[in-house]
DNA sequence: ATTTGTCAACGAAGGTTTTCGTATTTATGA
DNA sequence: TCATAAATACGAAAACCTTCGTTGACAAAT
């Protein structure tokens, strides 16, 4: 077994991720420029941030250059199954059903996403046997 | 429209929601007997924790009695949808289908689980027309 | 009336997350 | 070489979450 990041990120840490996990591998002044837009953070809140994220073992680098090149330690699947974990014993005592239901409502499902999800469930039903 | 509770929340009061959603109105000493087999937290804690959600708009109280009793001053659903719609942003771009996929990974579904699921996205696509 | 037990109130401490100011390092080019 | 720009490193402050010790109020039992 290998043994990745622990702790789960929290906001301004996922914030951080989902930059890397969309743009790939980059530097802090990349990822900044994304969340300054977006939250209007700070260059050295970002960087901190990330150094933090780093010694966490959430983010793994390259300094190598001039600029360190940070990239995500942890996959995004991973994450989001364990967030996803986590809220439905927090807040769900553990049913997907009504999760699924206020996630459905929560944002309005387009058909296509809807035929998805439907036959998603439909191959784990039949996967069941 | 009404103004009801804005801060989402934390993982310590979200505990004591679940417990007031589930109980209905109580006193701090009844949440507090929950909180104390669960997580063997000390009675001026969850005392300390209601009064901050009082003041913070999450519960409600009746002080008329020796002890007060709160009650939640938002509603289970409200909450469930709030949190699920945050981790959509969040965690998942607002990719419902993404969270549902996990949310199914991260719990196996038990087979009546997954009908309602799917019975409830037939229901939606039909809606849809 | 005094004691005993239960409760709300308050304040403060410890931890973590987030932010930011300042200093230091490094590459570049004038 | 020196100035400049851009990056990292460091430390500390601000905000928030969580916990708990202590105090005073109140009620019931003696």
């Amino acid at each position: 077994m290998k043994k990745t990041g622990e702790s789960k990120p929290t906001e301004a840490e996922l914030a951080i991720l989902q930059v890397l996990w969309d743009q790939g591998p980059s530097t802090v002044r990349q990822v900044q420029d994304v969340l300054e837009a977006e939250r209007g953070t700070g260059y050295t809140t970002t960087l901190k941030l990330m150094q933090i994220m780093f010694e966490k073992g959430l983010l793994k680098r390259d300094d190598g250059q001039r600029s360190h090149i940070y990239a995500p330690a942890v996959s995004r699947q991973k994450t989001q199954r364990r967030m996803v974990g986590d809220l439905l014993e927090q807040a769900f005592g553990g049913s997907a059903h009504e999760l699924v239901m206020q996630a459905l409502a929560a944002k309005k499902a387009s058909p296509e996403e809807l035929r998805e999800i439907r036959q998603l469930v439909e191959h784990m039903e039949r996967e069941q046997r």
